[in-house]
DNA sequence: GGCATAATACTCGGATAAAGCCTGTCCGAGTTACGTCGG
DNA sequence: CCGACGTAACTCGGACAGGCTTTATCCGAGTATTATGCC
């Protein structure tokens, strides 16, 4: 059992961008910046969010990404979903059918028992994602976390978020 | 997220392996014909459970597998973590200490609200994994599954299992 | 001086190679059962 | 007839290639900004 990598810099990322302005976005090359990952890369999992519905994307000089609606209605779920894809972990190859006995379909009309109890196990999984939020993640951080760390970031979030209404944009 | 194909193989074996008789054995061979799949490659899989202490192994002419503890101390965890070892399912790379701007190392001295919340759903689906117990699977498997079925997969055992008539030596 | 226009620079997006893990296969070491020989 | 021995066959165990998913990278399409020329 093994999560992508991608998952990881997808939750940072998405927990940087609650960390905006609302409407300010924040250009993918800053985020994969503040991780230290590659550019091109990260640039995959944010369009794997962003055709998730959980990110917005703006082309052009000002553009970036921004979440695509309150933290508060986000949860880690969504974005392990958007990334790993909505396929469950636990995939039944019907082995049981697999032997030299060969019985009719009928025989095999009820779900294997094994994948049931498997999915039961998942369903648990992805509920307890579920109560995951982003807001909670972020109000932990500003909370729990070290001092230094937290300023670090917010700095690094004022720094490089692009607002979006305002024309003039100094640098 | 994606387990491996070799689990639902060691949980269909462990469950066949339920139903043989008491200290009786059966060969990798069988188990791996039952189910069409490669016999070199099933053993790669039987030996991690046999390492895991799920598992018993007795070579020799009359030799096989069978299972280590009654099916009610076995459950879905200890076959999923044998197969696809003990690290968890999302490891975190702490790649908030990637980013450009260098903190001392207390500042990361908590660990990572993300990885804590992750491990928080994880540690929910072990727990659904060690309640799903080998027995139950067998018993909701001889109730609920289609009688053909069932007498299939009990002649195919009493065919092929072989009872071993001194006390075994173990390994 | 104001407005339309064209060049520009920055952004995202998809298509393209390389690496690591899982899958699949092979052959060798070990052990027990059986047949045979000797007592 | 009984016991011990040697042979043999069957078993598991670890080491060796191939396929596929994941990771990493590059270049092209699109758009708001910006400077310029015209009115």
């Amino acid at each position: 059992m093994r999560l992508s990598e991608g998952v990881e810099a997808a939750i940072h990322c998405a927990a940087t961008l609650a960390g905006v302005d609302g409407g300010a976005t924040m250009p993918g090359s800053a985020l994969a910046e503040q991780f230290g990952v590659s550019p091109s890369y990260l640039l995959k999992h944010l369009n794997a969010l962003t055709a998730a519905r959980i990110l917005e994307s703006l082309p052009g000089p000002a553009g970036g990404y921004r979440l695509a609606r309150p933290a508060e209605r986000i949860s880690l779920l969504d974005i392990v979903l958007a990334v790993e894809g909505p396929q469950p972990a636990f995939r039944c190859g019907e082995i049981r059918q697999g032997g030299p006995v060969k019985l009719p379909a009928s025989a095999y009309a009820k779900p294997c028992g094994i994948n049931a109890a498997m999915l039961r196990a998942e369903r648990a999984y992805r509920a307890a994602l579920a109560a995951e939020k982003l807001s909670d993640i972020v109000s932990e951080y500003l909370t729990d976390a070290d001092p230094r760390s937290v300023a670090a970031s917010c700095a690094f979030i004022a720094q490089r978020q692009r607002p979006q209404k305002p024309p003039s944009t100094k640098r």
